[in-house]
DNA sequence: TTCTTGTCACCTAGGTGTTAATAT
DNA sequence: ATATTAACACCTAGGTGACAAGAA
């Protein structure tokens, strides 16, 4: 790989440290879901299609959430934050990504809240929480909500816990009612085509959808069983 | 039809007097989407499949609200009252129904949260809201929240509007906070299969699901125009 | 060249009535 | 007889990468 990996091996992940936080944020706890193969697709460089239409991530960011006040109300969002100001293009020849020049103008900053918030934090931690609502798109004009990325340029996805404070004066209170987690390992590279290979053939082996591609179950299932096991 | 048809030809149907009402609730106006459709079907004697699993209505319930406060929160949900105490059965010859005896021991009552509940009324009120997701079945035993009906007997439908009440005390005031409606063209017979021909044909031809039962796209064409224009 | 777009066949996922077999 | 069940073919609805054509 030619990216930094700085995947860690840790089951859950800190916030990002801001200052003093509320209690209902600050003991809450999250765990990445299918960790094993979001570090397949990092050890080989993430690559996640978006389109005019709006395309799903592939694997969908998916977490399992402890520590909430159960009573509590929370709203649970994404967004997405540039990794570095490079455009990159991929050299096929060496299969490596290379640095193309400097970042196209940035996209217009856009959120992704979870279809359920806001909703208690019982009902978040009952079960997987799944963002597989969320769409990415190469299209500025995109009045569907759906969150914009340059294509060949590299992101890191950030998951966001909101406690919705019930007092009146709570947009002063805003930013210790919040809690950041950051997945270094579900970083990827926007595209509109994949450039590697190896990606590809690993979505086609664990995206349900793809199975058209696949030329024999033994493949993927050899593949899975490596990677999940 | 065999059944009395106590359908109404207003737009919006009030809710039935219960004592003093929150104005949070007593302002809320609810027509019923698909009007024409469901007078079709109730015609000729609405029937709804039960199964085991579980099965949709068709047509689906779907209401346009208004006079909510638009700031408020609400809880949607239905539930389904039998319209009398008698089992029926299906004459083919005559194509009638018939009391077929004394009700069956009733089902356990249960009650469909409509899954965006709660939110705030402007939510509600922007869009018509669809209870897609409600399934009936004939289990007793069911363990997934399905509303439970015995076949052969005649059920109507109810939609209740709940005002989320924030007091801590608001248990208090649970009879003055909600607000019910009744739809009579919505009335319907539980069967495990369809008894009366002409259902089973308007089904086909209305239902988007049952397409592959269609002879020709003009049948369905000819009847939905029908009944829609 | 390099990147993007639109169309397509092939999937997943699940909602239909039909039908034959079974239960009561 | 009458009512219920389970398997099934045929749909809707929408998520895949492949591919050819187009754009920069």
């Amino acid at each position: 790989m030619s990216f930094p990996s700085g995947s860690e091996a840790q089951a859950t992940v800190e916030a990002t440290g801001q200052g003093p936080k509320n209690p209902r944020v600050s003991s809450v706890m999250v765990q990445l879901e299918m960790k094993p193969l979001w570090e397949e697709f990092n050890q080989l460089g993430t690559e996640m299609i978006v389109t005019k239409a709006g395309r799903r991530m592939f694997p969908t960011f998916q977490v399992k959430i402890l520590g909430m006040d159960t009573l509590a109300d929370y709203a649970l969002l994404m967004d997405f934050i540039p990794l570095d100001d490079k455009r990159y293009r991929y050299a096929f020849h060496s299969s490596a990504w290379l640095v193309a020049g400097k970042a196209d103008p940035a996209t217009p900053g856009r959120v992704h809240f979870h279809p359920d918030s806001p909703a208690k934090g019982a009902q978040w931690m009952r079960q997987i929480v799944s963002f597989d609502k969320l769409k990415l798109t190469n299209n500025l004009m995109d009045d569907n909500g759906h969150i914009i990325l340059n294509s060949m340029h590299r992101y890191q996805p950030r998951f966001h816990v909101v406690f919705v404070d019930p007092r009146k004066d709570s947009a002063r209170y805003a930013q210790e009612n919040f809690k950041s987690f950051v997945f270094t390992e579900t970083q990827f590279t926007a595209v509109t085509a994949y450039q590697n290979h190896r990606i590809t053939q690993l979505k086609i082996a664990s995206n349900p959808f793809a199975k058209g591609f696949r030329e024999s179950d033994l493949d993927s299932w050899y593949c899975l069983t490596h990677i999940l096991l």
